[in-house]
This record gives C-alpha cells, structure tokens and sequence, in this order.
DNA sequence: ACTGAAACGATGAATGA
DNA sequence: TCATTCATCGTTTCAGT
C-alpha cells in the first residue's frame, strides 16, 4: 500500500478500467498512446500500491436467485464488541456491504436474498449476534443504478 | 436477455468469475475440466443473456479523492414524477446507487465524494430536483465489506 | 455441447533510450 | 518512464465428433 503519486495518465487509465474491467492494455495502449508495455507497468504499479483493489464480475441477481435486495439498520450496543459484530457481519454471503455509521452506534448493511422469506431468516441470524438490540429494514422495490464508478479528476479536463 | 437455463457449470464458471474477474479462460477451463473454447463459448452465452452484465476495475476511493461515502435517503411526493426523480439522481456521478424503496415513497442512494462541503453540495443539488421533500443522510464512519458477490447454489455441492 | 488444431493477438520480460 | 523486440500464453475460429 505504497504511496505513490498519481498524474493525469494513470487517471487516465482508471477511467478506462473503471467503465470496462475487461479491456486489454493494448486496447487501454492505444486510447492512451502509450506503448503496450509502458501501461502494463503503469497498471502493475496502480495494482500494488492499491489504487486498484481487483476485478469484479458483474452478474444478474435477479436471475440468480439473490432478488431481493434490502437494506437494514442494525443497532448494536455501545462499546466493547461493537466493531466485532462488523466482522460477524460481513461474514454472511448473502451480506453484501456492511458500513459503520454515525451518530445511533448502528451498522447499515445491504443484503440480498432469494425473497421475503430467506431475509426473514437473515435478519433472526442478526439476532443471535450478541450486542444487537434491534433491526429495521428497508426493502428495495427497483434499483435505479448500482454502480462502484466514481467520478475522477481526469473527468473534466 | 434471453431466458437460458443455467446448469451446474454455468454456476462453477460464475462462482471463478465473481471472486476475480480477471482470470482468464484458460484458466478456468483449468479448473472445471473442459477445453478453453468450450468456456469461451459459456462465458460468451452468459453475457449475452445478460447473466454476465459487465465487469468493473474496483479501485480505491479513499486514495482517488471520494473518501466520504453517504447514504441518503430521499422523500419525493408521490404520484407524477417520482419515477424521473430516480432517472435524475442516477445521472449524477457522485451518486453511485439508486434504490426506490418501499415504505415511504423514497429514494434511498448511496453517495460518494470528497468531503462533508461536497455533501453539501450534493444535496443542495438534489433539492433542486422537483418533488422533492426533504433528504436524510447518514454518513459512513467505516467500511467493513463492500462487494457484489452474491451466493450461488452450486456453493454447496 | 465439447474437443483439438491452428491463426491471431495480448502478455510480460529484457534491453536500451 | 517509455519504446522496441520477442518468446510465451491466451483468445478465438472452425472443422469434426
């Protein structure tokens, strides 16, 4: 996780991956430039210092079995243990993120589960966790968009 | 977005994929025992059934200026337009998801950018957006888990 | 649907500017 | 840090089963 200076051509670069995973350095070469080999070392480099963390496929909840999509609110008690049931948390496949948030000493975590019924067990699995004193879920009727993309610099220049 | 039936190498294909979208088709011809072109030609139907929807480089925000990472919800009036409002959210960049959630007419996106001024920013810019209430955010102290992955059945097998 | 072979293109290392 | 070259490996097509 070394600290490297970033410029305009690693954005570059990043902004390419970040639309498309899958493109080849020759193809990323030639939108850039730059010889093939020159951005594979540049990539190599965004690698191992972590600006790039990985590779994700991107597949069809819906289609697989995983469509019901809710968001819920977990309050846990204040101190010891606290960060602990994070860790238990994130342990559950079918919980995709799990964020600590400010201000009620709560986790907000997204899971996605077959229906209704199987979040129902998630959420009493949530239960037995120990310091949690309550849960409130919010389920997602339609996901507008779901994206890791984030705007940079490169953007507007 | 056609309608096939995915088989167990289907799910063993998914399952390699998921946890790194990077690995080629060699290798997961490899791992399930067939030849590259017969994976090739899985892979290739996956996409184009929309089972496989793309692939995303995952990189670090923290490092790449969008530390602050929100969650906010949003009240819209009901009736005319609160379909738009999601279309509208959604085309903001900094606005990384967008979930319409049932309950309370309201829109729940996961936001992503420099700071708390930014947020601001942002949120002012929401409000601008019509039928819009009022905007509830919470703001992310840490990230335990943040994926895409979800349980496939042949996990079990 | 899968195999195997063959052509093509990308990867990745070495060298040098 | 990048370009060039080159051996190696992956991708992709196709004929055959």
């Amino acid at each position: 996780m070394n600290n490297r200076k970033i410029d305009n051509l690693d954005l570059e670069i990043l902004n390419i991956l970040q639309v498309d995973g899958k493109v080849s350095n020759a193809e990323i070469a030639r939108k850039v430039g730059k010889a093939p080999s020159a951005v594979l070392e540049r990539v190599r480099k965004l690698k191992q210092s972590g600006i790039i963390k990985g590779y994700e496929c991107i597949v069809d909840h819906k289609a697989l079995g995983s469509g019901l999509t809710a968001f819920t609110s977990i309050r846990v008690e204040e101190g010891v243990g606290a960060t602990e049931v994070g860790q238990r948390l994130a342990e559950f496949p079918e919980v995709l993120e799990v964020h600590y948030t400010a201000g009620r000493d709560s986790y907000l975590v997204k899971v996605r589960v077959e229906d209704t019924e199987a979040l129902q067990a998630t959420l009493a699995k949530f239960g037995t966790l120990g310091p949690v004193r309550d849960t409130n879920s919010t389920i997602v009727l339609t996901t507008v968009k779901e994206s890791r993309v984030i705007p940079l610099p490169g953007d507007d220049k």
